[in-house]
RNA sequence: GCCCAGAUAGCUCAGUCGGUAGAGCAGAGGACUGAAAAUCCUCGUGUCGCUGGUUCGAUUCCGGCUCUGGGCA
């Protein structure tokens, strides 16, 4: 008997409530968690990640929580190598493996198994660009792509840098177009069989919840914990500190503003995240929409059962 | 009660030397292949507070009224 394919994927936006249904889904048909979050990947930021704590966790295993430091790297490739190795670990045990997240680039990379080989990240010319854009302007940068890879800058808007610069950033490394690096990362289908659910509450909701917990993680302690970020040591500077809930904290620790105006920010970015996901998601083939007001916890599981069984 | 300043998009405000108006934010939509909670793009008609007057024409000028700040009593 070949063992089972099928890997459950569990997603939304912020607040909408992936945690969990994916513990519930785990519990209910023998799964393990595989986080698809760019941000709970990082120790000591628990409280702004919204991070599931032990209680949360209800003894269902999870992967990819705690697993680098602030100041470390990660990438979207990292995170897909390993999630790989994971589900197929997972797969061979007859383990459900339920990859839960709000990550759009990540899910969009694993169930389009993207061959990520060459060009890797090269942060010495990356910071030679940035010098270059920031002495000569953004149009200088944009003009470099145009003459080696014009197809990729006809793609990219002049005001995206940080996409302007890896697209040379490819071209610089491998001597190849963006275009042919694309295409050779396409050419191996996953050998799984996906079953995307996407929990898609009514928007006006989505924000209420949204504004609820920013309060909640306000009064968890919060500040206390970018507070202690950068005691010890982690500075505001480095990618983990971009995350929401992090990057606003920072100014108002230093007296720039006020509490309130602090709380609302974050509020505020969380609710543009969320649309932001949500473009992502709706991107994503065939996924199955639950609306968490509509469906009771048991008929989210069982719109689950009912995927999981399909074709299977 | 008197004086002054306001009243324009959901919010904060700009503007129209009289020809029915525009920014930021919010909101909506979108892009995304080694930073992705990042980065970036697109979308602006609203009784210009109400009511009279002057005018070919008033959101704009004048009068009255209402409301909101501030000051004087």
């Amino acid at each position: 008997m070949p063992h089972n394919k099928t890997v459950l994927v569990i997603t939304g936006p912020t607040a909408s409530g992936k945690t969990s249904l994916a513990v519930a889904a785990a519990l209910h048909f023998g799964g393990e968690i595989i986080s698809a979050d760019s941000m709970q990947i990082y120790r000591h930021m628990d409280i702004g990640t919204a991070k599931p704590t032990v209680e949360e966790q209800q003894g269902v295993p999870h992967h990819f929580l705690d697993i680098v430091n602030p100041d470390e790297s990660f990438s979207v490739v990292d995170w897909q190598t390993q999630a790989k190795q994971k589900i197929e670990n997972l797969l061979l045990q007859g383990i459900l493996p339920i990859v839960a997240g709000g990550t759009g680039l990540y899910i969009n990379s694993l169930v389009k198994n993207i061959a990520f080989s060459e060009a890797a990240a090269n942060t010495t010319y990356r910071k030679e660009m940035e010098a270059l854009a920031e002495k000569e302007g953004k149009e200088a940068v944009y003009s470099l792509l145009q003459e080696v890879d014009p197809d990729a800058a006809a793609g990219i808007h002049l005001n995206n840098l940080v996409r302007v610069i890896r697209a040379l950033e490819i071209f610089h490394c491998t001597g190849e177009v963006q275009a042919v690096h694309h295409k050779r990362s396409m050419h191996t289908p996953s050998p799984w069989r996906f079953v995307l659910l996407g929990l898609m509450p009514e928007r006006t909701l989505l924000y209420q919840h949204i504004d609820a917990r920013v309060e909640k993680m306000m009064a968890d302690g919060l500040v206390n914990e970018v507070k202690e970020l950068l005691s010890a040591g982690y500075t505001a500077d480095l990618q983990a500190m971009q995350g929401i809930g992090y990057k606003e904290i920072v100014p108002f620790l230093q007296g720039l503003h006020s509490f309130e105006s602090t709380v609302a920010t974050i509020a505020q970015n969380s609710r543009n995240y969320a649309k932001r996901q949500l473009t992502w998601f709706s991107k994503l083939a065939d996924v199955q929409w639950l609306n968490p007001q509509e469906q009771s916890l048991d008929q989210q599981l069982h719109t689950i059962k009912g995927a999981l069984k399909e074709e299977a």
